[in-house]
DNA sequence: TTTACCACCTGCGGGC
DNA sequence: TGCCCGCAGGTGGTAA
């Protein structure tokens, strides 16, 4: 579920009870997430000063004085929730309101910030690995992931040098983290549809053949129209607190409400918000995903 | 090498 | 009311 604006905002959820707080308890509640804990995982965070918490793509990263950096990814369905430990409780026990989805509450850390962090995952897609920071650049999750959408690096030239010679379709590249990382699903389609480019239109049109430039290829206006789109969409959903559908909360519980924003995710049926389009929003299903968009300003 | 598809796990909503 | 089925925002692995 969480896209690139739902992890920034559960970063800036979390930073302020986790930057320079010692890791005082570290409990993973079952052997696995998607993947198996590391065996020595607890260990490795047990009295630890987070120095930083940072974000690459949907990753968080959080830095460790220990030269360690703790990887979390939320997979599908993963949620942070920043609580008020119980002064009645034992130290390192963790004493908290249980709802109906606490079965599901994997992993906790009590800081010395005075806050419990707990890691909420029903799907299990998510997961949290500790790598030392002077192998990071090696580590597999990260090594291949492409420029963030919202950073200098990322613009119409690099985007259409990242898509020239793809026959995939512009979604699915827009959806292949080396080509950007930090985009799915929901903003891909919002992107599509604020720039009017069709969601089946081949990934190589963003390029065109010809002037002479680093990587031999130009960028289209297409190409600066869907890096201006991609920008918008994330800053605006980011201000939003990012997008509350089924799952996503942000750490104090509250839902982002960028939802009410959408142009054409979950609209199916619905009028086309572009001016003077009038088309209607419809819905197939394009490498097993779900895409929403409007035939007829979308080309 | 590139592309498409499947599986992972659980909860929810719709249909019967 | 309860059961069953399809679907869901991500991503690694595998087959073509």
């Amino acid at each position: 579920m969480p896209e690139l604006p739902e992890v920034e905002t559960v970063r800036r959820g979390l930073q302020p009870v986790m930057e320079g707080a010692k890791i005082l308890v570290a409990e993973a509640r079952r052997p696995d997430l998607r993947f198996p804990f590391q065996p020595d995982f607890v260990a490795r965070l047990q009295g630890q000063v987070v120095t930083g918490l940072g974000r690459r793509a949907k990753y968080l990263m959080a830095d460790l004085a220990s030269g360690d950096v703790l990887l979390m990814h939320l997979g599908m369905s993963g949620s942070f929730r920043v609580i008020k430990p119980d002064n009645e409780a034992a130290p390192g026990e963790f004493h908290y309101p249980r709802g109906k989805d606490s079965t599901h509450d994997h992993v906790l850390f009590r800081m010395s910030s005075g806050a419990d962090i707990v890691f909420n995952d029903p799907r299990r897609f998510g997961y949290m690995k500790v790598i030392a920071r002077k192998v990071l650049e090696d580590e597999p999750l990260l090594r291949d992931l492409g420029p963030e959408p919202l950073g200098n690096e990322f613009d119409a030239a690099m985007l259409a040098r990242s898509c020239e010679g793809k026959t995939t379709s512009l979604k699915a590249a827009l959806l292949d983290q080396r080509v950007v990382a930090g985009l799915g699903n929901i903003y891909v389609c919002e992107a599509l549809h604020r720039s009017h480019l069709s969601p089946r239109r081949i990934a190589a049109t963003l390029a065109t053949k010809g002037r002479k430039s680093v990587g031999g290829s130009e960028p289209t206006d297409h190409a600066k129209r869907l890096v201006s789109a991609i920008h918008t969409v994330l800053n605006d959903a980011i201000k939003a607190g990012g997008s509350s559908l089924r799952d996503h909360r942000q750490t104090s519980g509250e839902l982002g409400y960028f939802q009410h924003s959408f142009k054409v995710y979950d609209r199916e049926g619905e009028t086309c918000k572009t001016p003077g389009c009038g088309g209607t929003i419809k819905r197939f299903t394009q490498n097993g995903r779900s895409t929403f968009w409007c035939a007829k300003c979308q080309k």
